[in-house]
RNA sequence: GGGUGAUUAGCUCAGCUGGUCAGAGCACCGCCCUUACAAGGCGGGGGUCAUAAGUUCGAAUCUUAUAUCACCCA
């Protein structure tokens, strides 16, 4: 094995293997499909945009799937981890435009047949990178089973879904108002408009009263729209315009005259307590009108510029240009009563940035309530649990609130949608138009004409869990995998995906389509700041993989900027953070970043000091195993010849391997991947390599250990690295797969891959209690000896004379079971047991009540020793005292439980012990 | 305005159903290139667990309030 741990020499070879030779598939070839007991498990991927490339939030999610998918290959599941991708309507059909833009064209100038086949052919150029990225993470997803939402199979049952609600009346179309988007020129859903705060005006007006008896001020953040007011509303109970109430108003700047209503929604406090009401352009409003009856005037076109609807001196004016002319016109008139600055919530569509403008018009809607009730109760009733546990309340609140879903949209690319009119204006939705002429029986000389819109992207996103597996279909793999095990997903697409997966799952399986939703954190900046191209502070997991020079990342970050001013800035931030650039850390290392603080729910601040700490920690492995490798490759490791003796640190470790192993499976059952890794990271390098591998060296190369005990130890090195490295892999599957190969035939086993071994299983019987015990005494020997050392700046490889007094038979008998392993490690010259009373100057360790004493002559001042001795015993009279306290409690002492007292009495025994000792240590020092 | 979560060492975070004077990594200080590893070894310093009250024999942990921050919804 080459000296340094090097990422890049194994991770894209191992990941070629593995696909090739199929290890990622569930074989359902094989006739053996649901019996034999064989549990299976399976998670779908959330499918990433086919435009998209990987980020940090992907990164972070894929590794949690993967460690889960491969735990489970390994515990022996049949296991599918589904692949595939989303056609993301808008997003793809912007990005192909965009394109054609830049040709001089538009979708229009190719047209709609045309505009699709060019998409088809970009998805086919272009829309694996983000596949090919997630081979790069490692990802042991099924490939043989990809999906993209719009192939034809899952087309099929978008068809179906939206012919069978339909037909059962729970798709309906309608004019309402919705979320239009002036530059898209669609229709978008309410979680498809963001809302942030931005600066604005608040513009009070003048209504004059129809009766010149005085005018009323109302306030409005968009001018504009007063063309298409119908009413003013005040509140019923509000004193100041009790005599209005009736009255109508001349509404300015045009020649419509309009009531003055009542109505509770009004709120008296806010601005004059008048209201405009724009039941055309405005959510509530639209719900006044309707309550009270109002004309609703469109005064917008789809480019939400002015329609004939308005005044003629308007019309065709964009809206913020007849903003302006409505604020002079209405100045020049002595209409304007006075501008305020004011922050306001400016919606924008989340695809385009542009300002959404609530806008009438037909589209089709899911009636959304007969679904959620069933919906709402799978997860009281438990039979799909979030994790976090807390993630039910959002889930809840919104499904409690909820309304019907616009599933239409006037975009191009998408499922079309299913519905066909005649030139009489009737619908007919079927899967085809020819199976639509059969059912209705419509000959050729009625003209069909499909439906222009397509369905929402999400609509085909939520049938996910079930259209990937075959539905409608009745398919082994439905068979097998359906209801699949795990959804792991952010929590900002609960509503989007999460609730609606579960609603459709439940309407057409008659089952829920996960039975647990693990819900993880945002990956952010070191600072804690979102990752965004405009903040440039994004890191890209391949950078961080292969590493990137610092010239090429600062050209990554600041081109293709919107906003090109903040270049500068970002240029610099960068040249400060990564002075040298990236260096490449490896796929298993950024994992294991990952996997470590991926603790449930909370965001992770993704910190370059910590995936540095991993590297290293892959690259103590790496070495680790070099040294196993040394001292087992072309010896008899007991395979061939059983008759070993196992030392201490063996029992030792192997008692400790079952622990952990124990713990990493518990973690992982419970989603707890910070802690399995933390557990794997502990074990490893605190106790494998930092005393095991050290105490394997003094039966080694020490040439009077018996060829029994050798074998031994060459047994337990090899046995619990190779275990280690089962334990490890759902984590970091390429360093361990790598030493895996040359390990496992050491330990006497068979197998092409590490990735189809047996996960390892603890057996208690291999835990032994009276080694894990004798071990910590051995480590406290060793420990209190390097303190002496290292406090009185003895050089570590000068060899120490040791004496021990106050020993038990215990202490005796452990001394010489163990004598030569301490020498070794601590580095001792000699051991020796004192009698009583003649000690030399010394400086002492307790272990236990037994003294280790070191001679000072010549190494250690007298006054130094005695400070340290006083601190000590300082320290010990105060944890005495404590301990004395709460034992003379009597509350304590008899309500607290027996096991709790009797610990806190054991305690305050040996703390009294141990302060004897040092106390008696200390007169010694001070008689001489 | 409603909801959720957070606040523990200089930084990033653990701390499970209350019970070993509070833990890790990074950073810091000291010693060491000891034949697996300087991407390392050994040792060390550092926190009145946001604040206040309460429950309890006992609170970082449970309850309530306050403060600050973050996110979601309106």
């Amino acid at each position: 094995m080459e000296k340094t741990y090097n990422p890049h020499a194994i991770e894209q070879r191992w990941y070629e293997t593995w696909e090739e030779n199929g290890y990622f598939s569930p074989d359902m070839d094989t006739e053996q499909t649901s019996d034999s007991g064989q549990d299976s498990y399976c998670i779908m991927i959330p499918p990433p945009n086919v435009t998209g490339s990987l980020h940090m939030g992907h990164a972070f999610q894929d590794t949690i799937m993967d460690a889960l998918t491969r735990y489970h290959r390994m515990k022996g599941d049949k296991t599918l981890w589904q692949p595939g991708t989303d056609h993301a309507g808008i997003a793809t059909q912007m990005v192909v435009e965009r394109i054609i833009n830049a040709e001089g064209k538009t979708r229009h100038d190719l047209g709609r047949e045309a505009f699709i086949e060019k998409i088809w052919d970009w998805k086919a150029h272009s829309g694996n990178t983000i596949t090919r990225q997630l081979r790069r993470m490692g990802a042991s997803l099924d490939w043989k089973r990809e999906r993209f939402t719009m192939d034809e199979g899952l087309s099929e049952a978008v068809k179906e879904v939206f012919v069978r609600l339909y037909e059962e009346g729970l798709i309906y179309r309608g004019k309402r108002l919705v979320n239009w988007d002036p530059v898209l020129h669609t229709a978008v859903s309410d979680l498809e408009v963001i809302s942030e705060e931005e600066n604005g005006h608040f513009w009070h007006m003048r209504y004059p009263l129809s009766d010149g008896s005085g005018y009323i001020i109302v306030a409005t953040t968009r001018p504009e729209t007063m063309l298409g007011d119908t009413a003013v509303a005040v509140h019923p109970d509000d004193e100041r315009y009790q005599d209005m109430i009736g009255k109508t108003i001349k509404l300015p700047l045009t020649d419509r005259e309009i009531p003055v209503i009542a109505d509770d929604y009004v709120d008296p406090e806010f601005g004059t307590g008048c209201v405009k009401i724009t039941p055309a352009h405005d959510f509530n409003d639209y719900d006044m009108g309707k309550r009270h009856n109002l004309p609703i005037i469109n005064i917008l076109t789809v480019d939400a510029a002015i329609n004939d609807n308005a005044p003629e001196k308007y019309r065709g004016m964009d809206r913020y240009e007849a903003r302006k002319a409505i604020v002079k016109d209405l100045d020049e008139a002595g209409l304007l009563e006075k501008i305020d600055e004011h922050r306001l919530m400016v919606p924008r569509g989340d695809r385009s940035g542009a300002v959404i403008e609530p806008y009438l018009t037909d589209q089709w809607y899911v009636k959304i309530a007969p679904l959620a009730e069933p919906a709402i109760k799978a997860v009281e009733d438990g039979d799909i649990r979030f994790v976090p546990d807390n993630w039910k309340n959002t889930y809840f609140e919104w499904m409690n609130n909820i309304e019907d879903w616009c599933i239409s949209r006037q975009i191009w690319w998408g499922h079309r949608i299913p519905a066909w009119y005649d030139d009489n204006g009737n619908v007919y939705v079927g899967k085809d138009e020819q199976a639509i002429r059969q059912q209705h029986n419509l000959d050729d000389s009625i003209s069909l004409k499909q439906d222009e819109d397509v369905l929402d992207t999400w609509f085909s996103s939520a049938l996910w869990p079930f259209s990937t597996l075959g539905w409608p279909d009745k398919t082994p793999e439905l068979d097998t995998f359906y209801p699949t095990n795990v959804l792991v997903t952010g929590f900002d697409i609960i509503f989007f995906w999460v609730a609606r997966m579960i609603m459709m799952g439940l309407k057409f399986t008659g089952e829920v389509p996960f039975k647990e939703v693990y819900v993880h954190g945002l990956v952010r900046d070191s600072h804690g700041h979102k990752m965004s191209k405009s903040k440039g502070n994004v890191l890209d997991p391949i950078d961080l993989i292969d590493g990137i020079e610092l010239e090429t990342l600062v050209e990554k970050r600041t081109s293709g900027m919107m906003q090109p001013q903040m270049a500068k800035k970002i240029e610099k931030q960068t040249r400060k953070e990564f002075k040298d650039g990236i260096p490449a850390f490896g796929t298993d290392a950024l994992r294991f970043t990952f996997a470590i603080q991926a603790t449930t729910g909370r965001d992770i601040k993704f910190d370059m000091g910590r995936i540095e700490g991993y590297r290293n920690f892959c690259n103590k492995l790496w070495n680790a195993s070099r040294y196993v490798l040394m001292n087992t490759e072309g010896h008899d490791c007991g395979m061939d010849n059983d008759e070993m003796e196992f030392s201490l640190a063996d029992k030792w470790i192997i008692s400790r391997l079952q622990q952990t192993e124990q713990q990493v499976i518990d973690s992982l059952n419970t989603y707890r991947l910070d802690r399995a890794a933390q557990a794997i990271y502990e074990f490893t390098w605190n106790e494998y390599c930092d005393w095991y591998l050290e105490l394997s060296k003094s039966v080694l190369n020490n040439d009077s250990a018996s060829e029994a005990q050798q074998r031994g130890t060459r047994n337990t090195l090899i046995r619990a690295l190779e275990s280690l490295l089962r334990l490890a892999h759902p984590i970091m599957p390429f360093i361990t797969e790598e030493i895996w190969q040359r390990v496992a035939p050491l330990a006497g086993i068979q197998g092409d891959t590490i990735m189809l071994q047996p996960f390892p299983e603890p057996q208690s019987a291999q835990v032994d209690q009276d080694a894990v015990d004798e071990m910590n005494w051995l480590q406290q020997f060793v420990l209190g000896v390097r303190q002496i050392r290292s406090g009185y700046d003895i050089k570590p490889g000068k060899p120490l004379n040791v004496l021990l007094a106050n020993g038990s038979d215990s202490d005796k008998a452990r001394l010489q079971r163990n004598e030569t392993m301490l020498i070794k490690l601590a580095r001792l010259e000699s051991i020796t047991w004192l009698d009583d009373d003649n000690a030399p100057e010394s400086a002492t360790a307790l272990v236990g009540e037994m003294q280790i004493l070191i001679p000072m002559a010549g190494l250690i001042d007298i006054d130094a020793e005695r400070e340290r001795l006083n601190k000590e015993i300082e320290s010990n009279q105060g944890f005495i005292s404590k301990l004395e306290a709460k034992l003379s409690n009597e509350n304590f002492v008899s309500r607290a439980p027996e096991q709790v007292v009797a610990h806190e009495r054991q305690k305050l025994t040996e703390t009294q012990n141990k302060l004897k000792s040092l106390t008696e240590q200390l007169e010694k020092l001070s008689s001489l």
